[in-house]
DNA sequence: ACACGAGTAGACCGATTTGTCTACCATGAC
DNA sequence: GTCATGGTAGACAAATCGGTCTACTCGTGT
């Protein structure tokens, strides 16, 4: 990939994230990384595409990112901890390749695309399919009884985007640490 | 109130639930309503007040009906379902005062104006507040015990926003009876 | 030697943005 | 009768939007 083109990605990446897609101009993201306009259209058919390349350049970081730590932990509760102490980091912009947490980059997309049918919003739901397929491994290794994993799976997922909500609309730093605790109680009582 | 005034915040409501408040322009506001762009501005002082009012609008509309659902039910358990029901209605489009769901307008807001500090922002996480608030309400006519209250509230909200993120983004029709049961599961365990 | 792809700088286009302004009308209070 | 208020219709302004285009430079492969 040329330089440039993954230059203008982080780039519009750092601004859409923190000021939301429609916010930020095609000028304001070339005066920003110092590329030349005609560059942009080379490398992109326009702004929509260029959007739909940030969510896949955010979707690779975050899986990766997240994938490596819950690797890291033992099985069973360990790697449910895991995940929530890793989201509380997040919160707290104590991972740098994340950058300064703003709510999650694929629920602000989808909000400013509301049509489920957009592409932009397709390519949101499937960054959540992902992670959502990363809890259900991730679940795989604790006792929970084989028939509860959908449903454990479910409400891992369900705790995680709401501790994400509270803590991007309400700026709840320590939502990350509440929806841990309980998950644990959740999960002791499958 | 003027219903001129009124009825331009309805027409605001309506457009920015469904497209974001920036993909919105007052000329179409103003189109969809037939209201005179003078009178716009002369009820408002610009755009962000528009949008202020329309906050306040749909705080007032979801708070009331959220109200008096979970009022309607028994103490208890009952309780805890009927605020899932709600919301199971309210995705699946069975309440007509919120009209057809498109997530949360607060959610979608914050999304759009990020800054925490920013005057929209901080109407959001009122009414997120506000919510909590009724959740409280709830929690404390259950019999868990008073030491706990704090931390079921917390874990029902981050239930209600993961179902909310789930609906939208995912496109996830169930995604309250998805919490409802985790919901259950959880209560009776503390 | 030469062609070509990637890149720069920036003028330019039509459309759209928020917001202001003039001119006029209807109604009700005093 | 008169005057303020709330309203309509729409021209207008200044800025910005996404996107196209020309003219030019630089480096690499053949």
């Amino acid at each position: 990939m040329s330089s440039k083109r993954l230059h203008l990605i982080s780039t519009a990446f750092n601004l859409f994230y923190q000021k939301g897609v429609h916010a930020v101009g095609i000028n304001e993201i070339l005066v920003e990384s110092g590329v030349a306009k005609k560059t942009l259209y080379h490398h992109f058919s326009g702004k929509e595409a260029l959007v739909l390349a940030v969510l896949v350049y955010r979707d690779e970081c975050f899986c990766a990112w997240l994938k490596e730590r819950l690797e890291a932990a033992n099985p069973g509760m360990a790697k449910v901890e895991a995940l929530f102490d890793a989201l509380d980091d997040w919160f707290n912009n104590r991972v740098d390749t994340l950058f300064a947490f703003h709510g999650c980059l694929f629920i602000n997309v989808s909000a400013e695309f509301g049509d489920l049918t957009h592409p932009l919003h397709q390519q949101c739901a499937m960054h959540k399919q992902s992670v959502a397929a990363l809890i259900e491994s991730l679940v795989k290794t604790t006792s929970i009884d084989a028939a509860c994993i959908n449903m454990a799976t479910d409400a891992l997922c369900l705790l995680k985007e709401g501790a994400i909500t509270l803590a991007h609309v309400q700026g709840d730093r320590k939502a990350a640490l509440k929806a841990k605790e309980t998950a644990k109680l959740l999960i002791r009582s499958m």
